[in-house]
DNA sequence: GAGGTATAGTGGTCGAACCACCGTATCCCT
DNA sequence: AGGGATACGGTGGTTCGACCACTATACCTC
């Protein structure tokens, strides 16, 4: 059944190097990886070796590689989870969408709980800057959905948990790219910023039940929007 | 602040057009993907295109590479999910785990609750004997170890989210590898599968309230006794 | 028939060369 | 002296052709 594994895979133990060294911190985000021709002097190998050991940490998202200018790492380590997260939807087509919205539900209300034990004011100052954005624009589709987005956002990091963080981080990214727009059922908008008002005010007084409940209320509501936009299709025209 | 997106890149096009084959179901799981060599005439390309094309795949878990054998697609599409969280944890050092496990704390009593409502009898069956190669394994930590982490991944297939899944699998993995040992804690193994039995009643029963319930006790007894297992380090010899 | 042995095909590595692109320093013209 | 076109060096992207290590299979010998 196994089979014997092979040390080998020359651009593995490139790769596994260059991960060392950032975890040691010898290469930090936004610096810039030596040139493919000066790692391969290093390491004694062909400059073959080298790019597949690129491509690899590129795969992983630890960097960024630009023609004519360098290659440099990144901070985008849930860049894996994103794409995986996003291989699975395209391959569960329809059904998808409805497995990302379970695991929002999941998620989200633990989430906003745990926030509002850790919040700090900068978290909410970010909050309630994407909450007024959202109050101005009501009118503006886009405008809106990026705002509330990145009031979801702000809310995982007050969770203060990096690996639940990087999972709505991914989540959040495959919604905007898929934008969803139960928004413009009728008086969306309104009843959406009445339960985000309802959740920051939880948050805010640090009320983990009132906030855990809030959330469910919230994406409550958001579902049942969404089944009355597939009811009438034609609020899907917006881009 | 923004770059032009460039739509080059030769062995990306490559990527996705393998992707699209698979999603097209003309490359299934275990298919065997035609030599290198082969596509890089059939693409007409260099064969380094295609070497780094493949790798790509590789990365992202859709394919895997025998020397001398040839490149087979693989289901591993949670891969990617595992490697992030893997780096993740290891960015994280200490903390990570603390972070996973209230990942965990927060996922897996909706996945009892989810498996209580859509659990088959193959799903049953599976639990049933994960209980039952732990109870026989009182004396092997590794074997009750390995059933135990079963047990948690077939109520993960139970819930029937393939995303939920993804992750559970990905965290299983992880635990796995760290060899988590709470184990080893005076009665450690009677209390775990007090709270394993009365969570396969549950789920059972179809006792929605009750699973969730069964296995927030569970994983608030599996926190006490990591705690104290901390306190007398001795019981972390066991490899 | 059982054994080992050639063989052909696979992915892995190498090296050298060329391309397209980018940033910058330089030079020339005004 | 200032400003814009230009040349240059460096980077990643791609190509080619060759060789290596490994694997499975077919063949050949005993």
């Amino acid at each position: 059944m196994y089979r014997a594994v092979r040390a080998s895979r020359l651009y593995e133990q490139i790769v596994e190097q260059i991960e060392e060294s950032i975890l040691q911190g010898a290469l930090k985000p936004g610096d810039q990886l030596p040139a493919e021709r000066e790692l391969a002097q290093t390491f004694a190998v062909s400059r073959t070796a080298v790019r597949e050991a690129v491509k690899a940490l590129h795969e992983k998202g630890l960097v960024e590689a630009y023609s004519g200018r360098g290659t440099f790492i990144t901070n985008g380590a849930s860049q894996g989870i994103r794409q995986s997260l996003h291989w699975l939807l395209r391959v569960g087509h329809e059904e998808g969408l409805a497995y990302l919205a379970e695991m929002r539900a999941i998620l989200e209300p633990e989430i906003a709980a745990l926030a509002a034990t850790r919040v700090e004011e900068s978290h909410l100052a970010a909050m309630r800057e994407a909450f007024g954005v959202m109050d101005r624009s009501r009118q503006d589709p886009a405008a809106f959905i990026e705002a509330d987005l990145d009031f979801h956002l702000a809310l995982a990091e007050a969770a203060a948990n990096p690996l639940i963080l990087s999972l709505i981080d991914s989540i959040v990214d495959l919604l905007r790219q898929q934008r969803i727009r139960i928004f413009h059922v009728q008086g969306g908008p309104e009843r959406g910023q009445f339960h985000h008002s309802r959740i920051l005010e939880a948050i805010e007084s640090r009320n983990v039940e009132g906030a855990r409940a809030a959330m469910r209320a919230h994406l409550e509501q958001v579902r049942e929007d969404s089944r009355s936009s597939q009811a009438q299709p034609l609020a899907r025209k917006i881009s």
